[in-house]
DNA sequence: ACAGAGCCTGCATACGTATTCAGATGGGTA
DNA sequence: TACCCATCTGAATACGTATGCAGGCTCTGT
């Protein structure tokens, strides 16, 4: 049978009100300790748990976020790129320290996520999370905002979209990698990622390495690069495309699963990595420090940003003042980015 | 502002009542078909949507089903077994296709996750999901059970634990690739994966492998065995053990991270594979095709395992029968099962 | 003209909780 | 004794929806 024990049941067997017993389970200072305890312990023998449906109504809240994943619409259902993946589970932790509940959807760009919030009362706020065309849904996050819907974006901070943001430094994670092949005596590069606006993380780690490369002296508009949006096929053909024309000592790839492609691309082609072909990635999924070889990366704190990203969501939700946040990268050196002598 | 148009605005806007809105809404054929549409669009306008907590306070349920990870304490927070990333896929969009919402949560075996459905009515079901010790919650389980939660397991049936599983059959993928291993005329063989009771999965596999090889005449007791249960770093320690006391021409691992991890601590001894050393997997995670070599390994069907597992629940939710699953896997043949000559 | 049958709509209520307001009790003080 | 304050409890109500029931309207057939 299901849960039909109400809190006129516990209110009953303690001899009591229902009011009475609300406030005892609340902790509510207002009833007297013995007979909180005594509820107490008749609510844990019935094993009555508290009607969220009932208290949320009341309460005009639903103590559930929602978690809205954008994925890249070309990847295949499979295949969600890790990072995100270490994303979920950070923010899953940090939700729940909050005593909150998490709501996890994949939406497609053109879906009516807002629905989902309007929904009214599903969540108080949300999480959106994705790669992708930020662009295509800047008039949707207008509408969210008019509406006073609560929500943050994990992404760079930018004008031009509606609502804070948390993100991690981009440009920055680009130009430390890049810096650090200069430094390892690579002279011709290439970069595979997405550098169109549609997906300003990519975009921004491309201006990293642009950044690096000039201040080196050398032109960045000499080098190749290839849009790729984030997974190992997409790294594959960017990188097959590129050795087509030429083969650079170094291919600085925007997401390591792309950097994982690369690298096999470069093989398929007889050439070796790091000794041909240099390979660096972003982002330090798991797998990168078991590839072949492991690879030179730069990782986001992932489990600082899901907790940032929810306190600051609540505060957002509680009406505290919430600024946009850009976290800084840390540079993961192994043995793809090789040396040249 | 948040949203605070209820039914009675629309009503009012309208002219009619306000359950003659909630009929509209619902599109009941009680309500005239002019009248509908008319009080849809004055819904759309005012950009009405129901109150979720207070229609599922009244319908007495969630339309949500909620999904529990159980993660291999061991692993670090940031990697989560990327076969499980494809289940939440597809387990996300089986239950947007129902209608349905989804929470997700990942739960140490020793939490008091029970209240997270018994929070009543927060979830309708619960999806049990994850590799590690079931045999640590059976208990759970049990009461889950004789309370009427209704819930499904994602594994192996198993008459011990209570209620319904759906899984894929590990002891026939377990014996095809080690079948396939032999007739790629290996002889000496090693077993990567936990095979105590605690890790149901892996152990079947272990017994389709020791199955194969006693068909072959080979005896599965000389070969080693280490314990090891999921991650990169697992199988690399269980595959270093194993090299410090012989070299087998192949090494069955009960995930493709160990065997990523495998192929690593191969490397790591001047050994290559699949030549001196095959390595095969078994979950044909996406990166499985790009590493070095390409992953022979095993794939189950998780679009299909998703759908299966919230179609069955749902199912279990409206009383009607379900009984267990059992999915068949499917080889995936790559380069790293080599070929002995 | 009237009965009866559809067809549609509104009234009233229940879902289970949290909270406001009012009251009850008991102890202390003048 | 009379009064007040502190402390606790209970009655009543609102949250927003869905639905059983009753009733009104229109139309048909006699």
């Amino acid at each position: 049978m299901k849960n039909v024990v109400t809190s006129f049941d516990i209110a009953y067997k303690a001899g009591v009100s229902q009011s009475t017993v609300s406030r005892a389970l609340s902790d509510s200072p207002l009833v007297n300790k013995k007979t909180r305890d005594r509820i107490k312990a008749i609510a844990a023998e019935l094993n009555y748990k508290v009607d969220k449906n009932a208290s949320n109504l009341r309460k005009q809240q639903s103590k559930t976020l929602a978690l809205l994943f954008f994925e890249d619409p070309t990847s295949d259902d499979s295949s969600i790129n890790p990072f995100f993946v270490s994303m979920l589970g950070s923010i899953t932790k940090a939700t729940a320290a909050q005593g909150y509940d998490l709501l996890v959807s994949f939406q497609n760009l053109n879906d009516d996520w807002q629905a989902l919030y309007e929904d009214s009362h599903k969540a108080d706020g949300l999480i959106l999370l994705g790669y992708g065309s930020y662009t295509d849904y800047e008039l949707k996050l207008s509408q969210l905002e008019s509406q006073g819907t609560r929500f943050l974006r994990w992404g760079a901070p930018d004008v031009n979209h509606p609502g804070i943001s948390i993100g991690s430094d981009n440009v920055l994670g680009g130009y430390q990698i890049t810096q650090h092949l200069l430094e390892q005596g690579h002279k011709t590069f290439a970069f595979v990622g997405d550098v169109t606006p549609s997906a300003p993380e990519l975009k921004a780690r491309f201006e990293g390495y642009k950044q690096a490369l000039t201040e080196h002296g050398l032109d960045p508009d000499q080098m190749l690069q290839f849009d790729a949006i984030s997974t190992e096929q997409d790294g594959y053909k960017a990188t097959s495309h590129i050795l087509d024309r030429q083969t650079p000592n170094a291919i600085v790839c925007a997401s390591d699963l792309m950097a994982i492609g690369a690298i096999s691309a470069i093989r398929a082609r007889g050439l070796k990595v790091p000794q041909d072909v240099a390979v660096v990635g972003y982002d330090n999924i798991p797998v990168s420090a078991f590839s072949t070889p492991p690879l030179t990366t730069v990782q986001q704190n992932t489990l600082l940003a899901g907790k940032l990203l929810v306190e600051n969501l609540l505060k957002l939700i509680n009406n505290e003042p919430v600024s946009d946040i850009l976290m800084p990268p840390e540079l993961i050196t192994r043995d793809s980015c090789g040396r040249q002598v």
